[in-house]
DNA sequence: GCCTTCGCTCAGAGCCCGCTCAGAAGTTCG
DNA sequence: CGAACTTCTGAGCGGGCTCTGAGCGAAGGC
């Protein structure tokens, strides 16, 4: 069980959580990362620089590393080597810079580990790092999958492809991310803030309006002519529900 | 047991009372707040600081911090970090005034973490409190659910949704308020004061005469044609029963 | 039985919330 | 370098929500 409640967790095949380190120089950051990788009930643990992740990767011997590419002391590159001779087999998800050297890191990224440019959202991390946990065995047994159903909505995460009732809906990546959210909380109410800290970029300063606004184009493409799975709580939120039958 | 009597109390899994700090610089609001958390059987703690606030924490080791987002010393994020390296399991539900537009901590709900604004419900706080606390495994095992029921009336809290016997009932934020205090303390009269104290804001100004209005409402929506459930014990105030077998 | 008190309900005003459209700025891709 | 797409801002509108006031009915006291 999970921290969220009604959604099976993510963990290692022997049921213990799944552990992560944390790796940025921005404390602020650092903390939301922690927070919300702890609210998929895994364990986490944080670093500010090279040294100490090297230090606190010795001690939790963690399955995944969200690790900073710039770092205060050394380059995350440096630090992937001790963290592979620490574990082998160890998954690392990389923030970069947008601007910053992707060629450097699609060398990288080929064995496996994946990065992320800031600014990011938080899905978007959460949603790579499972994909990586998921790819190194870690999903127990076969709950856990690359594909989420909520009555006739189908969606592959791997393959970014969303179906109603076996059509195919176009979804642009914002749309995508939060139909992900609602459908990974079904039967919730989310508030428009829960969604934004969760679907748009940490760096994001706008309104809420704006999920009104993803809210409305969700719509036109999920529910277009069909009974309608996304509902508005006034003074709430929105809610994403299977069609009573 | 409950110091609201024939209620269960949302207990620690040891079966000892829940803990809770409360960070407010107003003496006034921590008083009326503690007092209500107090009445739901949990330990309250107050602090009017960021640095008492830690301190505060790290003698009581709380199983949630109510915090307000404005504090003279540091801000929110500050005192969330600290609190996370006392406690990591630690849930934190801030308070924060509607008209501070940018006082938003990007990603502070993110982390299964929540907020209420100024001017609040108490019942508002105590069922985000519980919500979060719930979600943080708090619950004494199954009988404290997201869902509250009394006789064929049931409310799922987290889904919003009330139905009377299957039927799907459609409630507005105050009505759905109401009744959520009136299904918290079946059997109990309550009197139009309470009521008033509990569900609407501190700030209100208005006559206890709404509290009819939305009685009235209530009844509309929730007995309608159906054998009553909401009764008046004229001269003290309301009672929400399930129908006599 | 009458009068007072208390509670219920209707109608309406004002406000706030959420929805949508249109367009500007930025981005991606050919 | 242009075209298509995506994202976000601003404004307007429609309607739901909340509360006030008034009138009416019921209960209970004298």
């Amino acid at each position: 069980m999970n921290a969220r409640s009604g959604r099976p967790a993510l963990t290692r095949p022997d049921g213990t959580p799944v552990r992560v380190l944390v790796v940025d120089d921005d404390p602020d950051l650092a903390e939301v990362l922690s927070g919300a990788l702890r609210y998929e009930g895994w364990e986490v643990r944080t670093a500010r620089d090279g040294a100490s992740a090297v230090a606190g990767a010795r001690e939790l011997l963690p399955d995944a590393v969200v690790l900073d590419v710039m770092l205060p002391d050394t380059n995350g590159f440096a630090v992937l080597r001790s963290l592979h001779a620490v574990r082998p087999d160890v998954c690392v998800l990389f923030l970069t810079a947008r601007d910053a050297v992707e060629d450097r890191i699609a060398g990288i990224t080929a064995g496996g580990d994946d990065y992320v440019t800031k600014p990011f959202s938080l899905e978007e991390v959460v949603a790579r790092l499972r994909g990586l946990l998921r790819r190194a065995g870690m999903a127990r047994q076969l709950e856990e999958g690359p594909r989420l159903v909520v009555g006739d909505l189908a969606m592959d995460e791997e393959a970014r492809e969303v179906t109603r009732s076996g059509e195919l809906i176009e979804l642009s990546p914002t749309e995508f991310e939060l139909l992900r959210f609602l459908m990974r909380n079904p039967r919730r109410v989310l508030s428009k803030t829960q969604i934004l800290d969760r679907v748009w970029s940490y760096d994001f300063g706008g309104q809420a309006h704006v999920v009104e606004l993803y809210i409305s184009y969700l719509r036109k493409k999920v529910d277009a002519g069909r009974p309608p799975m996304i509902h508005t709580v006034r003074g709430a939120g929105y809610v994403l529900k299977p069609v009573a039958r």
